[in-house]
DNA sequence: GGCGATTTGTGCGTATGTATT
DNA sequence: CAATACATACGCACAAATCGC
């Protein structure tokens, strides 16, 4: 019926679409996505599909999936967009950038009790590490390499 | 029923044998892998979690399926890229780095309620209610800074 | 701490389009 | 051209994990 081959299949359409919202900021850095059913259904795609997306996602580093618990953002952009900053990148930054680092892992991980002045975004982090986390701790990069 | 699930989904674990009997040569660079029915029972595992494995490593540029015809070899190595990548970059501590300050922050945070760098003052910390830590710390730096 | 609701994880059946023989 | 093999896509059902009450 189409005349132009579409030579990708739905899921990786799915997974572009999925990555372009999240880019455009519908669901924020460590939120969680809407439900597989829920979401499955507006975009008028099977659950499987939907599952086969989110893992190349995931797959990606963007997306990170916990049963029971939902699906989260955990980067904005793929992997092309480091190698295009540590391109840029030297040694005397890498000493800065430990520094953000610290600063941003130790608010995000002290359950967000007290907002240091530092934190840029106060994007809601759910595992809430509140339970023995068997699971590894995930790091959402919200700092950014600033060339000089 | 084999579980050994350890901490990721079992797609995941699927994706990673995959990668490594195609590291391995069992599949050359071009080649078809068996039909996704007779590989799913051979890895003991359903289709649709063999799919979203091909979904996942089709997702890093190592697979590649193709409706009626099967799946294809389209690279040996999805570390590869980075390797060069970071290689060329001359700064590949930095994401040995980036663990490592991730899971330190996260430790120091996480037991000793430390404040962030940005935000110590001399205004007095939380000191109330220092539980002990149930979780030791049991990090070593690994990691260095290294100057090319 | 327990219980129930919600959500992902996993497997299976089936129909359809496509490529190969 | 016909038949076979295969991936694609959808839907359903049950299990496991998580979260909220």
């Amino acid at each position: 019926m189409v005349s132009q081959v579409q030579r990708h299949p739905l899921a990786a359409q799915t997974a572009q679409l999925l990555l372009t919202r999240i880019r455009d900021g519908e669901w924020p850095l460590g939120h969680r996505l809407p439900g597989e059913t829920t979401l499955a259904a507006q975009l008028g795609v099977g659950r499987s599909t939907l599952r086969e997306a989110i893992r190349e996602l995931a797959g990606k580093g963007v997306l990170d999936s916990r049963q029971g618990a939902g699906v989260f953002v955990t980067a904005l952009d793929v992997a092309e967009d480091w190698d295009t900053v540590l391109r840029r990148t030297t040694i005397a930054s890498v000493i800065e950038a430990r520094i953000a680092i610290e600063a941003e892992a130790a608010a995000l991980a002290a359950t967000r009790r007290t907002p240091p002045i530092c934190a840029r975004s106060a994007a809601p982090w759910p595992p809430a590490a509140s339970k023995a986390s068997r699971y590894p701790i995930t790091w959402t990069p919200t700092w950014r390499f600033t060339a000089r």
